[in-house]
Order: C-alpha cells, then structure tokens, then sequence
DNA sequence: ATGAAAGCGCTAACAG
DNA sequence: CTGTTAGCGCTTTCAT
C-alpha cells in the first residue's frame, strides 16, 4: 500500500510524453486505444506513469474534451430526509443507481432542499457536471426545474411534474391507482372517508407550522404535486360514482415524514369527523404511522377502522396494509435507461407503469 | 416552461462576448464576480444570455480552469442492494449528503459493485469528476481502494479497512463495542453462543453459493473485513476474560443482506451446535431476520434463545433488539467535513466516535 | 470597469 | 503505429 512519492507538480500527459519522448497522442492512446500502439510501448508507458503517479487521464479534461461527464444528475427537491426515509423514493433511487451502474455511469445527487437558499441549489445544479439529468418528484412550481431545461441537457421527469415541454416522463397512473382503491374501500360499504396526504404545496414552513393541517378547498385547489392531485381526484371521483358528495371527503395534509406524521395526521382526521370509518393514505409511511397510532389508542383494524396505503413498500406488505404497490424500483431503471439510451426517435416518451391494488388485511366492513 | 429555440451550436461564453462585444473577462465576471462591472450592463449580459439560451459557464471548462469539481466522490465496493437495504449503511449516506448539501458539493455516487468487472469499476473511479473520495466499508484487499489512492486526490476512509497511509479515517471501535455486548451477555449465564456475521471476504459467489455458511478457523483468519473481524475478536476477548473457549464460539457467515438470510444463518447455528442459548449478530438486520425465523418456529425471544444485534437501526429500536447503538449518520457528516474542511495540520485524521450499548428485550438468561 | 493573452489537460482528425 | 495541429470553454493575472 505504498505509494510514490509526490511529485511537486501533478503529472500529465504532456509531462510523461515529454519524458518518455513520444507525442501525447500515444501517451492519450496507451490508455483509451490500446490496440492503437505495441503491447510493448504501453508497458513502457503504464510503468513510467505509475512511477511518475499519474493516475490516467484527467476527467475533467477528458470531459471537457469530448462533451461527456459520465455521470446523471438526480435532482431532489425534497429535503433530503425526506428521500431517505420513504422506501418508496429510496428504491427509486436504488433503480436509477442500478441502471447507472450498469452502464458505468455515475451517480450524482444535487441536493436542492429547502435547505438551501435558491441561489445555493441554483449554483448546485448549474455547475453539476453530467450529462442529463433525472427530476424526481418535483412540484409544478419548483423553480429549479427551469433550472433544470435551462442547461439544455437531456431530462427526465420522475412522477412529476406533468408535461414538461421536450422531457421525458416515466410515473404511474395515480389518479386511476386511487380510484380503483377508493372503489373498493366504498364497495366495502364505507361512507365517511379520511383521505391522509403528504404536503400539497412547496412552501417553506417553521417547525411549528409543521403540524398535519385540514385541507380545504382552497388549499386543494392550490395543491403543487401533481401525484398528490391526482389521487385526490381519484378518491373524488370513487365517490362521485357511487353518488356520495366528494366534498363530505375529509381530507388532512402531512408535512413531515417521521414515523409518527401519519398518526397526528389521523387524529386530526378522526376528531375533525368522528364518522369516519375508513383512512386512505397517499403513502404508506403514513398508513403506517396512523396503524401504530391507532393501535396505540385500541382502535382495531381494520374492525375499527379500514386504513390503506399506497406504495407497497416492503413493511406495507409485511404488515399486511391495503394498499397500491407502484414498481418504485423499475421506475428509477426506466428514467435511468430513457437518459443513458434514449429512444431512436429522439422524441419525448410518456412511461406510464402498472400498479397493483393489493388487497391486504386492513380493510373491511365499517365497523 | 417555455425555452428559447435550440440554437444550431450552443452558446459559450466567447459567441456571448463576441453576440454584445465586449470582451470574455466581462461575461465571466458577470457571473462570478457581480460587483465587477456595473449593474446595467450586467443585466444587459444575461438577458441577451437567455435570449441565446446561454444558461452560465460550463462546469466542465470551469472545472478544468479551477481545479475544483464541486463533488465528492462515494465509493461502494458492496453491490448496490446493500447499500440501499441497510438502514446502518443509507444513513451513512444521508449523513455524508447532509454535508455535502450544506457546502453547496454535489455527492457522486461511483459504483464498483462485483456486478461490474474490475475493469469497468476502475473506469467508473478513474472517470470520476471529483475533489475528493469517501470510501465505505471496503475490504482490506479492495482493489479499488488503490485505484483511489493513485488519483491523488483527499480520501477519507470509512469502517475499514485501517491505516491507509495518507487518508483520515472515521468509524467506532468495533472491537470494544461488541465484548461490552457480548461481557453483558456472558454476564447473563450464557455459556453457548451463536455468532451471526457479516461476509468476510470480498470473493465473488455464485447464487447457489451465496448460503449461510461455518466459519472454521481458516476462514476467520483470512477474513477481510476489518469491522467484522474486530467485531468477532471482540466476542472472543470477552468470552476469554470469563473463562470459556473462544474456540467454541459457533460463527456463521452471511453473504445476503435480505429479509430471511439472518433466519437462514440462524439455523445453522442451531443445527451446528442445539445448546446455542444466544445468538448475536454482528449487524441489526441479521438479527432481525434471526428473530422472524425464532418467532415463526414458535421460539421464544428471550425466554429460550437471546438475540443481540449491532447497529442500532431504528426498526430495531423499535422492536426492543438488545444491540450496539452506532451513529450512522454522524459518521456520515464527520466524513464529509473531513474531506470539506480538512484539519489546519493537513495531517490524517483517525475520527472514532462513540457507541452506546442499548439493553432492549432480546436478552435474558439462558432458557 | 474592461480587455488581451495564456493556458488548464486532454482527444480527435489527419497525415505520415 | 506515431506525431502534428487544433481546439473543448473557461478563468485569471496583468494591463489599460
């Protein structure tokens, strides 16, 4: 594990073809065309430049050269605890990594979240050096989509927002996903529903502010995340179906992500109206948190109370959730392969995903 | 979301200069140094840049310029799916990204999993656009580690292995942790233990391979990672000090990181020696695995067998698991800010944090 | 406050 | 198989 010593002056590729007196094509070719020169003069040259410490081409230079990075931005316009404590985004993440690994590319995550100023995610994401990136999630207004298009790279669009004029877009059809769930749940005989979501807008809020909040129709009306949206109006429809009034539809808003958001989330519903016999969560960390906060109280489920999810990540499954499991995983390889091999055409692809309604042990009967 | 047309070759900097004739000084100081030219003319510089569709500097070229990538680069030796499935190991992640994100540094994430060929692993490091490396958990023989040793570049070393000449380390004291775990287990009455490992070499299996297997003493001496091996060591100091055998230590190696690999492991033990009274586990999620299998045998935790873990993930909190609480993701941000803000002395630093022993449930005396 | 000149380290023709 | 010639797009003294 020795290493040589420091020269005072990085080597480079002029530095060893001057020391070894071929031209810097060679040097250049000795690492990038090995065919291009005599298996003998390679040697010669990969010694020389492990004795002088020279690593290789630089890939700075090289990138600047050939107008390549090697690498896929992932911009995440979550906080990012938010991305590491949902499975569902987390597995996203573990596709687009797979994909990228597989093609020898890397992976660089640009962290945009509201923890930093504009100015500061707007400097991170013009001076990521890649050569396309993979928005996830993002809210309709999230300024640095704009951002984003303006460096002219090849994007795609994860879930969110819709139609982004020359992006590709991979995601699942939310609004149907949800209707079918809240088609079932009403089959089961259910009338007063709470319908849990994550936030439904982008501003920056004070730990305070961070309660679950009652969403009325103004705030639904202004609701920024398309996904959201789009079950909400599932559940809306569902009902509009089946002739009961969507606005009787309680619906309660989680601006926080922990292990416990989705049971403040629930309580709120449940006090807010007393009737209601069945949660449906826009995600299933949050039909988790309201079982365990539930069961906490003795309210059985679903005897009690029918709660669902949506998702299927792993613990929904094992905990036997009612709920919409979503291909979050495939999701990430689909964008990762619309980036690295984008369709002949070169036209913009709309990747809709099929989902599964599974029907778990958590919903039955009102009780 | 409307963009200016594409023009048939992208703007630069010098079409920019050449476009308002002034001089390319002037538009890079309208981007890097605002206060060196005036107001008006600086707004003048980037709407014409919007017009052309001009979004700043190229970060390649002022990466090539500066010397400064603006990333750092994570090395995963494991395959991805363990990174991302260990909740130990994605907090780590977080950490490090927490840090990057506050610096306003990209984090990349540079996969050498065994899916790809050391060839392809070599690219992927020696491609990286980055000011500096973290490795995590790499064996002792990981042949990328020298890869990144020969860039030259910071390194900081996380886990293991040791004493990387050069590079600052961050980790806990493996060895201490585990005979203050396995002191108290001992203290407990047991006589006869199981000891559930990680895998201890970086050999690439094939799937039938991939099985719980006995760790005989040939494979414990040639165990490759550092953490494990300090891990196990301290298991055997401690059953020394109380008068038993190490030898009689029952070890079995695990080379999955799934849901029922643990149980698979614990089987082994228990079918290896039937007077095992308590299995420890040198990782959480082994233990936690261990415990479904105990639970779905009808196996009474701690009543007949004590199961302890190491880690301390939060699902193993909130199960009650007896185990080694390490700060995952404080080791993540000691690492970053190592790497960000290396220490005045420039010398290497060795960073050990603390770890917390937790007496959860899962440990009892003997049944 | 603005400009001219000099390269950062490399690769891609193309010619020998 | 090897060398020559031209930049890739930018920042940075140093002058003006």
């Amino acid at each position: 594990m020795s290493r040589s010593p420091t020269p005072k002056r990085r080597a480079t590729l002029a530095s060893l073809a001057a020391e070894l007196k071929v031209s810097r094509t060679t040097i250049s070719n000795a690492y990038n065309r090995p065919d291009q020169l005599s298996a003998e003069l390679r040697d010669r040259i990969l010694t020389a430049a492990k004795r002088l410490g020279y690593a290789g081409p630089d890939p700075v230079a090289r990138s600047l050269r050939t107008r390549k990075a090697g690498a896929v931005g992932l911009v995440i316009t979550e906080p990012l605890t938010y991305s590491f404590s949902d499975p569902a985004a987390l597995n996203f993440v573990a596709g687009l990594a797979e994909t990228c690994e597989e093609t020898g590319q890397g992976l660089l995550l640009v962290a945009v979240g509201p923890s930093r100023t504009v100015e500061e995610g707007s400097a991170a994401v013009l001076s990521a050096g890649v050569d396309g990136f993979v928005v996830y999630a993002a809210a309709d207004d999230d300024p640095f989509l704009e951002l984003v298009l303006d460096r002219q790279l090849p994007v795609v669009i994860v879930d969110q927002p819709p139609e982004v004029p020359g992006a590709s877009r991979v995601g699942i059809d939310d609004r149907a996903a949800m209707r079918e769930l809240a088609e079932y749940v009403i089959g089961l005989g259910h009338r007063d529903i709470g319908l849990l979501t994550m936030r439904l807008g982008r501003e920056r809020l004070s730990e305070a502010e961070r309660q679950a909040a009652l969403v009325g129709p103004d705030r639904l009306r202004d609701t920024h995340f398309r996904a959201q949206r789009e079950r909400i109006a599932g559940v809306h429809e569902a009902m509009a179906a089946a002739g009961l009034d969507p606005e009787k539809l309680t619906i309660v808003e989680s601006f926080e992500h922990d292990s416990i958001s989705g049971g403040t989330a629930a309580e709120l519903a449940l006090t807010t109206d007393p009737r209601i016999t069945a949660l449906m969560c826009t995600a299933d960390v949050l039909a988790l948190s309201a079982m365990d906060y539930l069961r906490a109280r003795g309210i059985y489920v679903p005897g009690q109370i029918t709660v669902t999810g949506f998702d299927g990540v792993p613990e929904a499954l094992k905990r036997g959730l009612t709920t919409v499991v979503q291909p979050s995983f495939e999701k990430g390889r689909r964008a990762g392969n619309l980036l690295l091999n984008p369709p002949g055409s070169g036209l913009p692809v709309l990747d809709i995903l099929p989902t599964e309604l599974v029907r778990g042990r958590t919903a039955g009967p009102p009780g």
